[in-house]
DNA sequence: TTGAATGCAAAGGATTTGCAGAGGC
DNA sequence: GCCTCTGCAAATCCTTTGCATTCAA
């Protein structure tokens, strides 16, 4: 789950992540609050995957002004998949956040050996969504697709000096 | 996470996944134990995918001679996973289990609404998966697709009678 | 016989919750 | 001022682990 530069490039869209949040908090009467500002930049500030040890290890410590304590980064991160800001999926059993709004639609590959996510963006899967929504009368909200296996500077890298990874 | 009857029919396949297991064991000097017979059973009697709790409820109680504890129905589950007979992934941070041994791929539509597991095939997909993975050098060990959204009995039901699901 | 496997109890780790005080609006 | 939000501490939930005992080979 290591964070590295995504290859997608952001798309311009009519509203920021920030209105957007805020459109979202005032349509359902919440508040404007220091940790969610804290939060909200914090997220955006990079364009990448994260769990929720990852960002609060970005965040100020306690005793900084805007320190931000754990079930309030959990109820956050709740409400930016909420307003359509994040995606959430899950690996390993651990829950992982990724960018949503305003980026391409995008799954991941994620490296058995090295345990990097890498995007994707797989042309013929809305296609083959759509056709499989139709046959079974379903319709889709979203989806995550998950391919495992290993990434190629590991296989290159095995490939040198073989070495074990997964079972004893 | 409500089993139902699948709609995939099972493969003829070389080997059961009773023998198929048996040599599993064999290669690795494990033993065959009643806990491991009575898990073997209870697991291929149906062909759906279950999580732990719902694995338990089925199975012997407490007092019975063919009671299996919890941590040893943790730990053979992980052993199926690892001889091949069964995929694991993870809906809502718990772990679902679905045969992977006799059957062929597929993937899983998934109602938020009344929680249901849909298996599809989806036609086009394996091809979309070895282009992503020829563009990446990546090494696909597994893939695991999860459509999130309505199935139609739900989508029927919600027109006739509108009832809000999600959230508050 | 002997080392692998089990059951028990307890630990672990991620996430959530109850509640009293703080703070937007 | 009212009602939402937060931090704290503790709880929850699923899953794993340590260890003495049981049991398959």
């Amino acid at each position: 789950m290591d964070p590295e530069p995504s290859e997608l490039k952001r798309l311009s869209t009519a509203a920021s992540p920030e209105q957007r949040f805020h459109e979202y908090l005032q349509s359902r009467g919440m508040r404007s609050t220091r940790q969610r500002q804290v939060l909200l930049e914090q997220v955006f500030a990079e364009h990448d995957h994260f769990d929720a040890d990852q960002l609060i290890e970005k965040l100020p410590r306690r005793g900084s002004a805007d320190y931000v304590s754990r079930p309030t980064v959990y109820r956050t991160l709740g409400e930016f998949v909420d307003a359509g800001l994040l995606k959430k999926f899950e690996i390993d059993g651990r829950s992982v956040y990724d960018f949503d709004y305003g980026y391409p639609d995008h799954d991941h590959l994620h490296c058995q050996n090295c345990d990097r996510l890498i995007e994707f963006q797989a042309d013929g899967l809305e296609q083959v969504l759509r056709h499989v929504a139709e046959r079974h009368g379903f319709r889709i909200k979203a989806h995550t697709l998950l391919v495992e296996g290993m990434c190629d500077e590991c296989f290159r890298a095995r490939r040198r000096t073989p070495r074990r990874v997964d079972r004893i």
